[in-house]
DNA sequence: CGCGTCTTGAGGTACGTGCCTCATGACCTA
DNA sequence: TAGGTCATGAGGCACGTACCTCAAGACGCG
């Protein structure tokens, strides 16, 4: 009866496949010498005995800790700087768990750059990285061969589906378009709505802007879009067009990709704070002095703390391999109005 | 130089300190037959060296597993489901990290029931518990006397300042009334607008109650308040009020406990589905049908699967002696429309 | 037949901590 | 001064896995 509480290990599974520990272990860790046959048995008896690695004792064992490595955009914007910070505040929550982060930035939509960068991680050091992937052959290759050196790849923020990507950590960018022509089709009195966004040729854009002209045009056909215009995720240029779209008599403006200090200065510059009905995407210091003021109504946020956490969770989860069945819980879209900022 | 790359262990502790492993460990553990003097020089020795107990070596050295054992209401309403649904999933979750979990219901509000379970808890068994608190003395000592005996408190839900609880898990609730107002009184037009609780008596309701009522007062001069009727978390009695309410010409309703398919057979019955703007708390399946339908215009949820997990996380850095300084991230209030419900 | 390669087994050490026993002093009290 | 309690040290085993070495057997090939 006690015998049957005990979780399995590998001395247990070993037995019951009627082989010896070092081949078990050269299963679980994917090491070299091992008879597809006999491999076949041991998967076998981990099936039967519902056996799990324990964490605490593979982690402790290991000669060193799990290497995990970000890549990012070296963009400027808010919301990528405020990715990094939300890796540096889980690298210090994370002390002490065995797991050491490192970051690097890589020029932003240069997918050369990215894949070089990808080929260039040490499998010794590296066991797993998390990328906020670009669209490009070059980097979909880069992540196959990442994964046959043995770097277990997860994508953020932006996914690259049709690689050998393990995880996909991000929002459904649909929804949060669709989401904001909900808000701003009842918030905003009937008429022209503005749309900015970052670059026609982002794949998170684009499906922003899908969702959101599918939903207004379907369900506030007293609305029309006005745009989109481009503001290159750059203040300067999302001021300018937003200076373009209050010249018109608006009545609402949805901005879906960053610049939002522009987009601030722009209503500030035309009276029309507060006048506009405004929605907005990731909080930040721009966006938050935006809703405080009431020139944003609402902000969309994919909650970077949440992603790094669930990032670094599958990233651990997917170099102990154990990782088969279970997929992640998606990354919850949030909605801020003024009155529900945290920390307020 | 490869000195300083290696994390201190509890050697390095004894070394620094001037003292024997053994006096580090008792001092670690709470074990008595230390002097205060001694004790505060193993303290420094920790702080110089920065030392973390490494969490992988501990669970794996202690004889049993941690133990955390959740206390909850025994209401049958949709939420305290939905949150021993969130439990079990985790719990799924989180096998093979050493954690074993103990649910147990106890009356709802029921102070001395919750007391007497609390001093019921084997200290050899439960490292931490996690405790949806009900206002009364009998608790708070209860709690306090728990923390004596070496069994941390978390607080999930309602929080019960004033006891010797270590950390409260929850949502603001002042902020998700607010939240709820500002959002009522844009959708709705101007008019009566309809209050439900669930009781007068509740904390959290109360506070939900103060928030919304100050930002509708505040700012929405064009709109008024009626009720609140209470509705006990009941479906029945939540439709029976909600059918008091549809028969004045309300434009809105909030109804800030649980009861919501009480709620929505009211608005069925009387023909009233989706001409009256409806916010409600936390994702069910009852309103999760209601935003499909259109009956339900926002939701605010509390994330009981977020909620679990924080509780989860603070549980092991309590039992194990890691919380000192760290404070949790508040948990966020999810504001859901029928565009961004998760899983759709 | 002899050689090499591949597969497997046996056994060990190490990781950092928890928990146990036993011994050794220091100090207090009658 | 003898007996007791208390604070501390010394040392060891255990947890479950990773990773290493060495040896033995199987098999193929020339």
């Amino acid at each position: 009866m006690d015998e049957l509480k005990r979780r399995a290990t590998v001395h247990d599974v070993a037995r019951e496949a009627g082989v010896s520990l070092a081949t078990v272990d050269r299963v679980l860790n994917g090491r070299p010498g091992v008879r597809t046959e006999t491999a076949g048995k041991v998967a076998e008896a981990i099936r039967t005995l519902d056996f799990r690695r324990d964490l605490s004792a593979s982690l402790l064992a290991r000669a060193r800790d799990l290497g995990v490595t970000f890549l990012l955009p070296d963009g400027r914007n808010e919301f990528m700087l405020g990715l990094i910070d939300a890796i540096s505040r889980r690298a210090h929550a994370t002390k002490g768990e065995r797991i050491s982060i490192d970051t690097m930035l890589v020029p932003a939509f240069d997918g050369a750059a990215l894949a070089t960068a990808l080929a260039g991680l040490d499998p010794k050091q590296c066991d797993c990285a998390v990328v906020v992937a670009t669209e490009d052959d070059r980097v979909r290759r880069a992540i196959d061969q990442a994964s046959r050196r043995g770097i277990a790849v997860v994508t953020l923020v932006s996914d690259l589906p049709g690689s050998a990507r393990r995880h996909f950590v991000g929002i459904d960018n649909q929804a949060a378009g669709r989401t904001a022509a909900s808000l701003l089709g009842r918030f905003a009195a009937p008429g022209p709505i503005g749309l900015i966004v970052g670059s026609l040729s982002l794949a998170d854009h684009h499906q922003r802007r899908e969702g959101f002209e599918a939903v207004l045009h379907g369900e506030f056909p007293g609305h029309r879009i006005t745009g989109p215009l481009e503001g290159r995720d750059d203040d300067a240029r999302t001021e300018a067009a937003a200076l373009e779209l209050l010249a018109r008599p608006v009545t609402g403006i949805y901005n879906l990709g960053a610049g939002n200090a522009g987009l601030l200065r722009a209503l500030e510059r035309t009276g029309l704070t507060g006048k506009v009905r405004v929605v907005a995407h990731e909080l930040t210091d721009a966006t938050r002095a935006g809703l405080a003021s009431g020139a944003i109504d609402v902000v969309i946020d994919q909650n970077p703390d949440g992603e790094i956490a669930a990032a670094l969770g599958l990233a651990r989860a997917v170099a102990l391999g154990q990782d088969t069945e279970r997929r992640p819980a998606p990354i919850e879209i949030g909605l801020y109005l003024r009155d529900n900022l945290p920390r307020g």
